[in-house]
RNA sequence: GGACACGUAGCUCAGUUGGUUAGAGCGUUUCCUUGACAUGGAAAAGGUCAGAGGUUCGAGUCCUCUCGCGUCCACCA
């Protein structure tokens, strides 16, 4: 007999399966023979780092799907691939040049830096994939795809030319986020809003010629230097009189009008609100209305500009202090008010957002030849896509229906250029430069957004590729709740309007990982968990168990140590539950099918019946892609049923081939969750002459569901339960062999070695108690450690408690309306749990009168 | 201001067309070095499913309101 190891060596293992996958060829659809197919283009994470726990959990949830439907014999595609992330690796690469060169990007100069930022990326790139390969992805490496790669981004491009044709693509002038810190034009999704502390302050416009103020409140003074008007509200009263008159611009002694809008909310403030139409979103769009001029103040190093006067060149925040000084100094400024106020700052640094006018390329989302906001929302709506967790389908709608143009261009370096070429008033849109000389290409890269909104398509070579032929539309695309707008929204939006299909059939969201606290994983708290450091420590099955356990989709979890821990000792259990079973028997194996005959006692029939049952449950959780429920379900047969139950027995009533067929099943069905000890102990017991990978998921058997056996082995159970109860109420010496008698056939051995009682030698003795169930009857001889008075209360409660169930049920079945009303399987699921309750009602009864006699 | 979640055992969480006496893991208490496993086993304690109404034969599950916590959206200057 071979020597097996008390725990399953993940660390010395896990590395050798993982190649023995690779090696055998199936992560490559193109080695499956099958007509069915499924396909999860893996979402690209960021070139530029590595891999943290929130990727650890995505990916485990796609590689579980993935082994479930490649072990139902579909040809699985499992596509890997890599995203340039414009912006974020911009800020990492710049910050890296620094610290090791002490260098800028203007120093390598644009091409240059292009050139080491992407050999960069794909550095990265190699590192992060050995890491990937640690949770046990079972992708196809062979197809991985960086978002920069020739053939997709070429398709990328494409899809920019054909929706500048179409008219879904301008470049207009108007006001953008600005991120001064990363020196680029934002879209709206990439602000994000900040409650803080901030001042509102009132400040005095003398009306021309006269005396009096008006009074405007404003979060932002430093933006009055820009004003070109002031607006209240057309009703309100107290500036009738006002409206068309003239102020004159404190500090910038400029005239400005007075105009009235009803966009003007009267509550707040003054009700008069100074109007900066280049500096502020709302203030923009009443300019326009209004034709008022506008001043730039700010620029786009948030320093205040030649149009600032004596303010040109400060900071903004010097410019508001000084601003306010002068003021206060000049008796114009009323007051300052506290006031917790929205903060617009950048997703990506957190640098407060200048609203500036700015040239940039916008994609128009609801054109009139083509709406991209409509075609999705009848997507959406259709059901043509599934949405996981369902909810989530009413957040995108709601955020389509308010969906305004999005910004494309960037002004940073990484990342594709637009195809788009000047020539004085010339501009050509087109895949290569025009002919001729004296064409300069624009300067602005895309929003990363934009190419990978098209991963789905351009992964698969669209639109000619054998893979977009096979496997688009693919069937599911599993993402963090996180990227709802960002990238599922757009993935949807470019995807039906390039192929004219939906990206994806099923769109499965996941939660934040969390600490316990409930705080997210961040580098400036430190709470980050290493998923490797993670595997090191308690191996990758433990992590991508911990990782899904319990957990239902788009709903955020929390993971910390002790309860990796608590799945590490699952993973050892399962192991252990393996090392009996090669123990048991020197010619142990693992046993594909099993005829009745093989079921010999009731046990074996117990187990196998629950195995089954077992089976489809888990089989239809999946389906539905609920892997919690699945695994719980799986979880409850392997330890409670099966190794505590199960294997108890088995030492007495051995019968290997409902072992080897158990094992063999629960294997395959642990597989997709914990690839890696499934597959050591497969091996170990097959002689590695097939991956479980590849094993077919099991069947349901019919003919061995046994509801006879259930009822009567969960009847021995009780009776077990009864005896040890006993045993630990009145502290009888666990060790100590109690004498019993039973009159009917009964399981002595069983019950002998689970409950430690000698049943039948000494015949019945006087001072025996009972103990029984609905099924079974036993005498033991510990009446004389037994308190009459406690144990006759314990029997009276439950018999109490069953009488209000018995009442409980006989009311509904008596009940005309239950009885017309309800399935007929609850009904009589109904009955006959009436029936088992007046039977264990009768059995406490009899109890009590024997016990009376004591 | 609008929307969307969440509130179930001390902690972390399951509970999917409303239908067994509401579950698990961790933690706690008592006990067990029983030759697969102490990363284990047995037994137990612990819940008016946030609160109040309603619909229903029947509600943790559906509806309304309240309270609490959170997220997202929005042009609160």
């Amino acid at each position: 007999m071979r020597e097996i190891s008390k725990q399953f060596d993940f660390k010395e293992r896990e590395g050798a399966i993982y190649k023995l996958w690779e090696e055998s060829g199936f992560f490559n659809p193109d080695n499956i023979e099958s007509a069915k197919r499924y396909c999860n283009i893996l979402p690209p994470p960021n070139a530029n780092g590595e891999l943290h726990i929130g990727h650890a959990s995505g990916y485990t949830v796609m590689d579980i799907f993935g082994r479930f439907e490649r072990m139902n014999g579909k040809k699985v595609l499992l596509l890997p691939g890599k995203d340039h992330a414009g912006i974020q690796t911009q800020v990492v690469f710049e910050r890296k040049l620094k610290e090791e060169r002490g260098i800028t990007r203007q120093m390598l100069g644009r091409e240059k830096f292009y050139q080491e930022c992407y050999d960069f990326c794909i550095n990265r790139s190699d590192y992060m994939r050995s890491q990937e390969k640690r949770i046990g992805i079972s992708a196809d490496w062979s197809r991985e795809k960086f978002t920069l790669d020739p053939d997709g981004l070429k398709t990328a491009l494409e899809t920019f030319v054909k929706m500048y044709k179409d008219g879904l693509v301008y470049k207009g002038h108007r006001i953008i986020n600005w991120c001064s810190r990363c020196g680029t034009a934002l879209s709206d999704v990439e602000v994000e809003h900040k409650e803080r502390e901030g001042k509102l302050y009132h400040i005095k416009y003398p009306v021309k010629d006269s005396k009096e103020f008006v009074v405007v409140a404003t979060t932002r003074p430093e933006t009055m230097l820009g004003d070109t008007a002031v607006a209240v509200n057309p009703k309100d009263k107290r500036y009738l009189g006002f409206i068309g008159q003239t102020l004159v611009l404190p500090l910038q002694n400029r005239e400005i009008p007075v105009i009235a809008d009803r966009r003007i909310d009267m509550e707040f403030g003054t009700g008069a609100v100074k109007i900066t139409p280049a500096h502020d979103m709302l203030d923009w769009q009443i300019g326009k209305d209004h034709k008022l001029p506008e001043i730039q103040v700010i620029d786009e190093k948030a320093e205040i500009t030649l149009e600032g006067g004596s303010y040109a060149g400060l900071g903004v925040s010097e410019a508001r202090a000084k601003i306010i000084t002068d003021l206060a100094g000049q008796g114009l400024l009323e007051k300052e008010e506290a006031l917790v106020n929205n903060v617009s700052v950048c997703e990506r640094c957190k640098t407060v957002i200048e609203p500036l006018v700015s040239k940039q390329w916008f994609v128009k989302v609801d054109g009139e030849k083509y709406s991209l906001k409509k075609k999705t929302l009848e997507l959406i709506k259709s059901g043509k896509v599934e949405v996981y967790p369902e909810n989530f389908k009413k957040i995108l709608i709601q955020w389509l229906g308010n969906l305004q143009d999005w910004c494309i261009s960037r002004q940073i370096w990484w990342g594709p250029r637009f195809p788009v070429w000047y020539r004085g008033e010339e501009t050509y849109v087109g895949l290569e430069a025009p002919k001729g000389d004296d064409w300069i290409q624009d300067e602005n890269t895309f929003d990363t957004w934009f190419s990978s909104g098209q991963w789905p398509y351009t992964t698969l070579g669209y639109p000619n590729g054998k893979d977009y032929k096979n496997f688009y539309p693919t069937d599911t695309m599993i993402t963090g709740r996180d990227l709802l707008f960002f990238w599922a929204a757009r993935m949807l939006m470019l995807g039906q309007y390039r192929t004219g299909k939906t990206p994806f059939r099923n769109l499965y969201f996941t939660g934040l990982v969390r600490d316990k606290e409930g705080h997210k994983f961040s580098k400036s708290r430190g709470n980050g968990i290493d998923p490797l450091e993670i595997i090191e420590k308690f191996g990758a099955d433990a992590l991508r168990l911990s990782l899904v356990m319990d957990i239902s989709p788009g709903q955020d979890s929390r993971l910390f140590e002790e309860k990796i821990e608590s799945f590490r000792n699952f993973v050892t259990k399962l192991w252990n539950i393996f090392r009996y079973c090669e123990q048991s028997d020197v010619e142990f194996a693992l046993v594909e099918k099993i005829s009745k005959r093989d079921l010999k006692t009731l046990a074996d029939k117990w187990i196998v019946s629950q195995l089954e049952d077992v089976v489809k449950k888990v089989s239809e959780h999946m389906k539905d892609k609920n892997i919690s429920l699945a695994q719980d379900a799986l979880r409850k047969f392997t330890w409670d049923s099966f190794a505590d139950w199960y294997l108890e027995i088995n030492k007495m009533e051995k019968n290997s081939k409902v072992l080897g067929y158990v094992l063999d099943r629960i294997l395959k069905l642990w597989h997709p969750f914990t690839p890696f000890v499934t597959e050591e102990i497969y091996g170990i017991l097959n002689s590695g002459s097939n991956v479980l990978m590849m094993a077919k998921w099991p069947k349901s058997e019919k003919k061995f569901i046994d509801a006879k056996a259930q009822t009567d082995f969960s009847d021995l159970q009780d009776l077990v339960a009864k005896i040890r109860n006993m045993r630990a109420n009145y502290h009888i010496d666990p060790t100590e062999l109690l004498e019993g008698y039973a009159k009917a056939e009964i399981e002595k051995e069983i019950i002998g070695k689970l409950a430690r009682v000698r049943i039948g030698t000494g015949g019945v003795k006087k001072k025996m108690i009972q103990v029984s169930t609905r099924l079974r009857t036993l005498r033991l001889d510990i009446a004389k450690s037994i308190d009459v008075a406690k144990e006759t209360a314990s029997i009276r409660k439950e018999i109490a408690n069953l009488e209000n169930l018995i009442a409980k049920n006989e009311g509904m079945l008596k009940n005309k309306k239950f009885t017309a009303g309800a399935p007929t399987e609850v009904i009589l699921s109904a009955k006959n749990r009436l029936e088992e309750y007046k039977e264990k009602a009768r059995v406490q009864k009899e109890l009590e009168k024997n016990l009376s006699r004591l």
